[in-house]
DNA sequence: GCCAACGTTGGC
DNA sequence: GCCAACGTTGGC
């Protein structure tokens, strides 16, 4: 089991519509390190969703449920894309500013490279995340 | 809306 | 294969 986070514009596609649509295909991932995290996502894979660009916090639980296939939505180039399903909402969204003065977080990519729009996390990461969201 | 930081492109 | 110029992301 490995653990990630993925940004998605809460205006382009929100936590709340992926609930209500009951999966997705995340698709669209046009860099190269993204793309790799993906394709590493294994089913059943907890991955944090986080509201960039408005909102700026974690807003809920997502689940891994089918892994990595082309993106069609590519003209060119080698992209992938993964499955993704909601799995729970956190009760209190946790922000960028409490996860960037939290010392046990200050390795994630949120933090050292604001731009990396699918990253993983360590176990205890994720588990920080979660605890301050409870 | 600005702009820093990062990624990509393309001329040499 | 270097690096300047350009494009994009995303916090502020």
């Amino acid at each position: 089991m490995q653990y990630w986070l993925v940004k998605s514009e809460p205006f382009e596609y929100s936590y709340d519509q992926l609930v209500k649509d009951g999966s997705t295909v995340w698709d669209g991932i046009r860099n190269y390190q993204a793309r790799n995290n993906l394709r590493l996502m294994k089913k059943g894979d907890l991955v944090l969703y986080y509201h960039s660009r408005e909102g700026l916090e974690v807003v809920g639980i997502a689940k891994v449920s089918k892994e990595h296939y082309p993106d069609e939505t590519a003209e060119k180039g080698d992209w992938s894309v993964v499955e993704l399903k909601p799995y729970k909402r956190i009760e209190n969204p946790v922000s960028l500013k409490t996860i960037k003065a939290n010392s046990k977080l200050q390795e994630i990519h949120l933090v050292r490279n604001g731009r990396l729009s699918v990253m993983s996390l360590k176990e205890k990461e994720y588990d920080e995340i979660l605890r301050m969201g409870e």
